[in-house]
RNA sequence: GCGCCCGUAGCUCAGCUGGAUAGAGCGACUGGCUUCGAACCAGUAGGCCGGGGGUUCGAGUCCCUCCGGGCGCACCA
């Protein structure tokens, strides 16, 4: 048997097993059998409550059902007992010294690559302005779920969909043409010297209130999004400058949160290679959408509310609730490109974009981009077998339009495969608004959070938060390491900054509204990714310590055999410590099958505290009995590699020091 | 009006497909650094899980209803 078979969450599947196998040749009731966590760590580490559930099938007591299970049960590979508890749980108990030698001695398996592909859009931020943190949360969700499904070997592909043809790129084009009367030349100018994307920051908003002062403003927006569609003349190529740079300026913020790319398909290409004739064609032929004669829809392809509306009926009565597709004039809506594109993301378009090499990542990774051009030796993308996107949760009618579409031409599986991949807003709190000089109006005041508005200019930019948080961290470094350069000083505070930022937008589930707050934010104490870095840290000190007093690492697996585990166990603190560290894989399978980056997050909070409670109860290399030490110290190396790995997932780094 | 989400400790939030005595962080209060650095640890106080019905052996979790909040429901993206 490999040693790995006792890793946490197979050690779980196996006792399932054992438990259905059982019930079913007793009692002939065939049904997956559940495990939990035993309420108290003293009842034992795995709890089987199989028996309340037969109770009422079988109409007998659950604890003598209990009785009778646990003995017919017999042994199981590395449980040492089982009791009966309670009215009837049934609780495992493991066997302690062949569970800690199989993780010592144990590789972890490798998890195999999925022929499949997954692909999951994220980011997809306007391409008009600076991030603020409202898009960190959407791409630190997404870049985590991406490292989760990458950790549980799922083949991803990350897609960013740039919109570089849309009102809000527009809308700054307006403002440069008509407000500064710049030329393409004069803003490559301000490309070069200036911070582009803030200054794009308050245009947009000056752009926004000027419009709302002169509604014949609108005018210009019109013309300009014609003259941008085109894809010609120098409005259009004032857009390419003003969308590219901003791209650029991007894709450098999220790689500051260690956040990368696979390829960039662009509004642009979409056009220009014509995607949305062919899935126009596609609607009409399968009788997806329809030409409305008459009402309010008139002289428009709609489609029918029945097909993504759960209550609605498919009768000619509520037309009103259908959703127009081709709009009177004949363009498009933001939904058919949405469909269109999302047909290519399955592969089922039957067109496909060619590509060019956007930019190269420090660590070698390149990121491509669409292009309308033949290319040659460029790599494959799209034709996935599953698509999440990552969209927050106010455009979850819209995701269900574009899955009634999919549905609507016949592509029942790949509707089925299609996931929204939601959350809520990142608000500010009304403490935080007066902080950055808002004015905020007395109702305002009154509600627990305010929302965040890209056309007022109101929202925290990605960077200053960031950058604050860095100077944080670098005060806080400072005090404890003054004698240090410098440049190093100032590593360590961009990784501990990093990490309370990805800690505090993963912690919060995805379905809660995070009133965003300096004060929270900053916070370097308590339940934060600054707290999980520190014991990671606290554990290479130990082994660091070890050095410096010139001794080396033991042979864990010559020195330790299974006996001398099995003392060192008898200490429930050691073995309490020792399961936790254990369960990383199954945190992270938990967190994939529901699709809760926050589980991950909290498993490493539990797991940074199990250390931490450690570290101030066992001194490992002050100890002098020889086996103990031995096992503290693997213990230790055995925590700061789970630790590493957890936080790996999260997209955080371990600081050199702190 | 219709749809989705939320209401759990003073504050911010967990609570896996219903399971044993409802948890954590912050804040408050007590203790603990001559030790592998206290960005830490140990402990105390703090709860009719919004109200009311129901289903169940069992409900914070499922159903109904009411109250209070948020977000959607464009020929905008």
């Amino acid at each position: 048997m490999p040693y790995w078979f006792f890793m946490f969450h197979l050690v779980e599947k196996r006792i399932a097993e054992a438990f259905a196998a059982k019930i079913s040749t007793l009692y002939s009731v065939d049904a997956p059998v559940q495990t939990e966590q035993p309420k108290q760590a003293s009842f034992g580490e795995i709890a089987v409550p199989a028996a309340f559930q037969l109770a009422r099938q079988l109409k007998r007591a659950p604890k003598a059902i209990a009785a009778e299970l646990s003995d017919a049960v017999g042994t199981i590979e590395g449980v040492a007992g089982i009791e009966i508890a309670g009215n009837g749980y049934m609780n495992v108990r493991l066997d302690r010294g062949a569970y800690g030698s199989s993780l010592l001695r144990g590789e972890a398996p490798l998890a195999a690559i999925e022929a499949e592909k997954t692909i999951i859009e994220h980011t997809n931020i306007n391409p008009n302005k600076a991030a603020h943190i409202g898009h960190l949360r959407n791409a630190i969700l997404g870049d985590t779920f991406v490292r989760m499904l990458r950790a549980a070997g799922s083949n991803v592909e990350v897609q960013n969909y740039i919109d570089n043809t849309g009102v809000q790129v527009a809308d700054v084009v307006v403002a440069f043409e008509r407000l500064e009367k710049k030329s393409p030349a004069d803003v490559q100018t301000l490309i070069g010297t200036t911070r582009f994307d803030y200054l794009c920051w308050d245009l947009y908003a000056r752009m926004s209130s000027y419009y709302a002062d002169h509604s014949e403003a609108l005018e210009w927006r019109k013309s300009t999004l014609h003259a941008i569609e085109s894809g010609e003349g120098a409005t259009s190529e004032l857009a390419h400058l003003v969308s590219d740079a901003i791209v650029r300026a991007h894709l450098a913020t999220m790689y500051r949160l260690n956040i990368e790319y696979d390829v960039l398909p662009r509004e642009s290409e979409i056009l220009h290679l014509k995607f949305w004739s062919q899935a126009f064609e596609l609607l009409k032929e399968r009788k997806a959408i329809f030409f409305e004669n008459e009402g309010k829809n008139k002289g428009c392809w709609v489609m029918p509310a029945s097909a993504f509306k759960q209550g609605a009926s498919d009768e000619e009565e509520n037309t009103d609730d259908s959703k127009v597709i081709v709009r009177s004039n004949s363009t498009v809506t933001y939904v058919g490109k949405d469909i269109a594109y999302q047909l290519w993301k399955f592969g089922l378009l039957g067109k496909d974009f060619y590509y060019r090499k956007w930019h190269t990542y420090p660590d070698g990774h390149d990121v491509w981009a669409s292009t309308s051009e033949p290319q040659t030796g460029s790599p494959a993308f799209g034709r996935g077998a599953r698509v999440y996107n990552v969209i927050d949760s106010r455009q979850s009618y819209l995701q269900d339009v574009v899955v009634a579409g999919l549905r609507a031409l016949g592509f029942e599986k790949q509707a089925e495969a299609s996931v929204h991949f939601s959350y809520e807003m990142v608000a500010l709190s009304p403490r935080t608004c007066i902080e950055m000089g808002i004015e905020l109006s007395d109702e305002d005041k009154k509600k627990p959070y305010v929302e965040v508005s890209g056309r007022k200019g109101l929202g925290v930019k990605a960077d200053d938060l960031i950058d604050k948080l860095i100077e944080k961290a670098l005060e806080e470094v400072t005090s404890r390491h003054a004698e240090d350069p410098e440049p190093q000083r100032r590593r360590v505070a961009e990784k501990i900054a990093i990490g309370a930022l990805r800690y505090f937008m993963l912690k919060y589930t995805r379905n809660s509204v995070i009133a965003f707050d300096f004060a929270e934010a900053l916070s370097f104490t308590g339940e934060t990714g600054v707290y999980v870095q520190y014991a990671a840290v606290r554990a290479s000190k130990i082994l660091g310590k070890l050095a410096e007093r010139g001794d080396t690492l033991p042979d864990f697996r010559a020195e330790l055999s299974r006996d001398a585990i099995n003392r060192q166990l008898s200490d429930e603190r050691l073995w309490q410590a020792l399961l936790t560290a254990s369960k990383a894989d199954a945190a992270i399978e938990q967190a994939v099958s529901s699709g809760e980056p926050s589980h991950v997050a909290r498993y490493a909070f539990q797991l940074a505290q199990a250390f931490s409670s450690f570290y101030q109860d066992f001194p490992v290399v002050a100890e002098s009995d020889k086996e103990k030490k031995t096992f503290l110290l693997w213990l230790t190396t055995y925590f700061r590699a789970q630790l590493e790995r957890t936080l790996g997932v999260l997209g955080i780094e371990v600081p050199e020091y702190m």
